[in-house]
DNA sequence: CTAAAACCTGACATCCATGTGAGAGGCAAG
DNA sequence: CTTGCCTCTCACATGGATGTCAGGTTTTAG
């Protein structure tokens, strides 16, 4: 029953890929070498790819971004792709521990900024105070880290 | 007018940072080549470091944990140490791009988060449906990256 | 005094995503 | 056919924080 979708789907090629992606054809080509991103070879070895793996390029990128591995990444994409009982279980729990990784991280991000909030707002009340002409010059400001 | 706290500021050296920061030797070694930690020296050329670079070091690893680089880092130090107007004009606009730069990347891996949760609602609905017996089982869910 | 533990410098090793270059083949347009 | 551009594979380079090893001195504990 497989009804193609009008005939000839649009072939991509990893030039394009790139471009549409932002992503190099280097690292597209990396991504296959580690298992993210498959392709379909033409009959001289050229890479062709469809509509649908510019998502799955922009994910991937995502996924990397947010500091997972080309391993851990590989780990959780089939499961993406299509969940089924034999990926899903081990999958599910990668991804639950990423998760929280990832809910971790933010928090420490978010301490991070507002530690710089601190430094910054100390150094501008010194501007202040030298504008103002006061004594106390050098208070050290460290924002006691949390 | 320099007046002793009581005398001898216990002595920290490396070994001690280290495991009080729970920052290698190595690293700390690195901090200083990248001008990030100073240390006064006893005469055979020891480290020797005070309780409050402890605070410094953290603080230094929250940095790098933010993504920051040495260098970076290194820029942002002097001010937060002692604001002056020699340091604060650049260090200040460089504060500032790296707090935007953060709140867009925690922005980014909320996003993340998001599409992990997605994916993971997939798959466990995926499960249900097995579980009940129903049809309609390959649905791939590519969490279309916001 | 002696042995163990900690420290010093210097240098090379590692990980990982990506850059870069060489040499060769594929494919459309003039 | 030739020119130009895209693609292929292979392989080495890079950067940044950290690990690790070697060979030597200092400090500390018994």
């Amino acid at each position: 029953m497989a009804h193609a979708t009008g005939g000839a789907e649009a072939v991509v090629r990893i030039g394009e890929l790139a471009s549409r992606t932002g992503v190099s054809v280097r690292s597209l080509r990396y991504y296959e070498e580690q298992d993210l991103l498959h392709s379909a070879r033409s009959p001289s070895g050229q890479r062709h790819y469809e509509e649908t793996h510019i998502e799955r390029v922009l994910f991937i990128q995502q996924l990397y971004a947010a500091g997972l591995s080309s391993r851990v990444i590989a780990e959780l994409l089939p499961c993406a792709d299509a969940p089924s009982t034999e990926n899903s279980d081990s999958a599910l729990v990668r991804m639950a521990q990423e998760r929280d990784r990832l809910t971790a991280h933010i928090a420490d991000l978010i301490r991070t900024r507002d530690a710089l909030d601190t430094v910054m707002a100390k150094a501008r009340t010194y501007r202040e105070q030298l504008r103002t002409g006061q004594g106390d010059a050098t208070a050290a400001c460290r924002p006691s880290v949390q």
